[in-house]
DNA sequence: CTTATCAAGGAATAGGTTTTCCTTAGCTTG
DNA sequence: CAAGCTAAGGAAAACCTATTCCTTGATAAG
């Protein structure tokens, strides 16, 4: 069962270097008192065997793993995915590693997947999801530090990374009055969502901080095409001339909708999705202008944060990434640099 | 920088049981001969402290980690994201560890990542990515397990698990032969992608197995919606009555023309895509009927077929996991049970 | 000349677990 | 009663590294 690969140990670079073993580890790290020549010796044998030091026997001597866990309800979904590599970004490739974690929303997995971390001593957990609303704390050993991103503890008590869907909106509705639009209405996602709220929110107050009277109620829905194209059929009436929808894929739909009743994209109505889902934005036609959550520099300041944690900073704030806007034809723009 | 929480060590529980270490070891794991009754006792002071092994030291002991590597060039893209997550399915919460690495199609990245995997002393490696084209085999030390998944290593050597386009190709146009159309066109993706040519292929042997022959010839061009709403536009002179496209992408492309021109979907003429990606097929006008590749029992067979490896056992072939035709609308199906 | 200082490097220990080998006492068998 | 066996459990080694403390010369200061 013992797996068969010969691994040089520093005792081998010791030996080859003819120096002891704490010899060895000290040129290596580049501690302790030695001749230069002596580095440079340990440091040619180090190389010819191949060595590299053996991060369990570090862990177990260091008391702690230099491995972090991170946790996904959301089965590494879309909204997952780019929070993951800005923190995988973060950690770095030989420093810390990542373990992959999914829940798939079931709280009973999590509970396993945290003790199973816990038990493997990593150094902190990254718990990440597909909603902004507060959930229930990770119940992780005490002492292991704990960073939320895309999602919030109720209760707080950690710190949590969160995008700003308030001022994407409130970027997206002041693009639109900038570009001369003054009818402008807003198809949002479903009301019991936070970000829908908050996005809409942000919509009002740009709106308002402008003087100008949304067209129309929010309307609020689903996130679908579907809702989108049902939604843009009871809007026409009202003669918007921009829509901000709360999703892109709410925008496709309302796009199909314009398309089928003869509305110009942008010309008669410019639209703006939320997400900046290449996928979806970029098939579009025209190619969808939308907020971007930049959900990746939301994974990033969350490893950040959880590296400061490790190092024993204390912070329990809610952290807000900004967002920015991608401008695409469809609202007036030229093609955003970067798409094809 | 030494972490602060105590963990309860096998001396602790030895302790409180009143027993030695050994005795405590071999008490916990079942091993040696002990009376029932210190078993016991040694078992309730574990659970009394709560103690878990440190994975650490039995992995320094062991020679092995009981993690595995999961590498993708994908950035964990649409088609790692189901592979990873079966994959993780099949090694289990408590079992196996995974650690996430994306390289990012940088094989200098790769080449770091293979290293730092090796010298935590992973017992296997999977190797994914977003083509099944021959690529340069990831260089790990010899010894370590290593299998392909979505992917396949250039000179074989090492065990891949591929999705079969070709197949699920031939299981669409069978479906399209099926509900009785005949001139049946097929838009396919880029020529220089062998999955594009794999599933026109299958396209073809499928009706050529019929004795149908193909309306108009293959187009290849792009993945993408652009290209489907052109190639629609090119092939609405021969008049099909069915339309099987390489991608989700490029049939919405299609069902776009379709519409603009007013031809209906699928009564004028049925549509089928493939990838089952949801976003793209739910959110059609109507929902797409599309190849799913199960992709996930890919990523199940691949790590299958590591812990087999681990096991010791020897293969280096190339395994083809089955795809499925999820039937929706647009091929006039009913709505497919679990979409919503 | 003696003592303190310093450079260079070695010995030992800790970290937690598993496994192999050893000890002890009680029992059986002849 | 002696010899051998078994049940139950203990002692120690091994895994590999980093660090703390110690040793050994040599040199400088007094």
């Amino acid at each position: 069962m013992k797996q068969g690969i010969k691994w040089a140990t520093i005792r081998d670079v010791a030996e080859a270097a003819g120096v002891s073993v704490s010899t060895a580890s000290k040129a290596l790290n580049g501690q302790g008192k030695l001749r230069e020549e002596t580095r440079e010796r340990v440091a040619q044998a180090a190389r010819r065997l191949g060595f590299a030091p053996n991060p369990l026997a570090q862990g177990l001597l260091a008391g702690r793993s230099f491995t972090v866990g991170l946790i996904t309800t959301d089965s590494f979904g879309r909204f997952s995915i780019p929070v993951m590599l800005g923190a995988e970004d973060a950690l770095g490739i030989g420093e810390m590693s990542v373990f992959m974690c999914d829940t798939r929303d079931d709280p009973e997995r999590e509970r396993r997947y945290v003790e199973m971390l816990a038990a493997r001593r990593v150094d902190g957990l990254i718990v990440t999801g597909r909603r902004i609303e507060p959930r229930p704390p990770a119940r992780s050993r005490p002492g292991i530090p704990v960073v939320y991103a895309m999602t919030q503890p109720a209760g707080g008590g950690a710190p949590a990374v969160l995008p700003d869907d308030e001022g994407g909106a409130r970027t997206a509705a002041e693009h639109l009055l900038g570009i001369g639009r003054r009818r402008i209405a807003h198809v949002a996602g479903p009301e019991r969502f936070l970000a829908a709220r908050l996005r809409a929110r942000g919509f009002a107050a740009a709106l308002s901080a402008a003087g100008v009277e949304p067209c129309g109620d929010i309307a609020y829905g689903e996130w679908s095409e579907h809702w989108g194209r049902e939604a843009a059929g009871q809007l026409l009436a009202s003669r918007p001339d921009a829509i901000f929808c709360g999703s892109d894929q709410i925008a496709r739909g309302v796009a199909d909708t314009l398309r089928a009743v003869g509305r110009r994209i942008p010309d008669d109505v410019a639209l703006v999705g939320f997400d900046n889902w290449s996928p979806m934005t970029l098939g579009a036609l025209p190619p969808l202008t939308s907020v971007d959550m930049c959900l990746e520099d939301v994974g990033r300041v969350a490893a950040e944060l959880l590296l400061a944690a490790i190092g024993g900073e204390r912070d329990h704030d809610v952290h807000t990434v900004p967002s920015r806007l991608a401008v695409r034809e469809s609202s007036g723009g030229f093609p955003a640099a970067g798409d094809r």
